[in-house]
DNA sequence: CCTCAAAGTTGCGTGTACGCAAGTTTGCGT
DNA sequence: ACGCAAACTTGCGTACACGCAACTTTGAGG
């Protein structure tokens, strides 16, 4: 993960993609997400548009990446961090909170971008996916190595909750006129997170104390 | 969800989608899937090209359709088929091993196509989100209706399970010519079901057991 | 039966994604 | 220090996704 096999040529390949992301989200914010070209992405970034393909698989993907960059790893070293005493689950459970907590992704103007056009609030949805192969990584270690199965069903599962929270957070600007849901429409960020993670609890805290045998049904 | 609200519209919309998930198998495994173009399938079910992207949005989605066709409902179903009386867990479980065990589907031919291309392959494994929704419902409705919020979690961890599943499924003719996995490379599909299913069993019957106050934390 | 609005289809135009092959950079082995 | 192989970038060409606006079908009401 942090292994820079070859060190000039990954910090080149990390600054291209920083410069992509940043430029990509700058644009949407001077312009609006529909006057931004992937033409011009490239050219503030200073490579060609094939290049830009080479790093992002979409126009939104760019877009998003500048809001939600790192996280990934962030979520991973957050729950790595926390001691080995506590449960599985409020590890988790606190450090996506945290992570998502970070104050600088929240600035008022992306957040409305992201929650208005439909493509980039699904962009968005998407880099919850992002946090499952590290966490994978850090589950596992925790709950031993024989288990890398398990893991990887629950780090799935938690980036799937983090992304019906996500999407429960965004929605409010997008749908819904008629406001009379029965559970609460929306809520804090840090709300919605833990009552997303709160069903997986248990599935979390059995894996930890079972450390697994693989011949179990 | 089975409500045709509109009788003639909505039975010529599920027969232009089935033609258009067979011709675009169909074509796949006659020609290979590298020789299909959208206007072949289009054509081919008697529909123009821009019809055909208004019920798919990538070619490889429609070729998936044609081998996964209606599992999403049929999944739901037959969770909904077990008495109330077998544990979520076991219910779910067995519902989804059920329907994935279904003859129809694994005809040889069409499985060698999923697994040779990667785009397929990817497709494929998204198809395992599509029972996430059904599946929300039936979930929330043995659940109670006060806790929709936790249906949605666990139908979309019981998802990602399924699609860890069938990702261990595929992989082994994809990737891995050093085949010293430490873990079992492969086996049958009901095995890698139940055994991705397996750490969520706690979450699903703890759910059921707590039938969800919404003041909890 | 006739009309009308909602839903669906189609062609067109634009912008995008990506395979391929050639050219360039990086870093290892000697 | 040199040259080579792997990795990365780039231009090109093709196919694709999708918004838009015009047109056709469906089904409900007068």
């Amino acid at each position: 993960m942090t292994t820079p096999r070859h060190g000039l040529r990954e910090r080149k390949k990390q600054a291209t993609r920083k410069a992509l992301r940043d430029a990509a989200l700058r644009l949407a914010l001077e312009r609006g997400p529909g006057n931004v070209r992937v033409d011009d992405i490239a050219a503030a970034a200073g490579v060609s548009p094939r290049t830009y393909n080479n790093y992002f698989s979409s126009r939104e993907q760019a877009i998003v990446a500048g809001v939600t960059a790192e996280r990934e790893a962030r979520v991973a070293a957050a729950v790595a961090a926390r001691p080995a005493a506590v449960r599985l689950s409020d590890a988790v459970t606190e450090a996506i909170v945290e992570q998502y907590t970070d104050p600088g992704s929240h600035d008022p103007g992306t957040l409305l971008l992201i929650t208005t056009r439909p493509a980039l609030r699904d962009a968005f949805l998407g880099t919850a996916a992002g946090i499952e192969h590290s966490l994978t990584a850090v589950i596992a270690e925790r709950l031993g190595d024989t288990s890398q199965h398990t893991a990887r069903v629950l780090s799935a599962s938690v980036a799937a909750a983090v992304r019906i929270a996500l999407q429960q957070w965004v929605r409010p600007a997008t749908a819904s006129p008629a406001a009379s849901e029965l559970v609460i429409p929306s809520g804090s960020l840090p709300d919605l997170l833990r009552s997303a993670l709160a069903p997986l609890a248990p599935a979390l805290d059995a894996a930890e104390r079972r450390p697994r045998r693989p011949g179990g049904c």
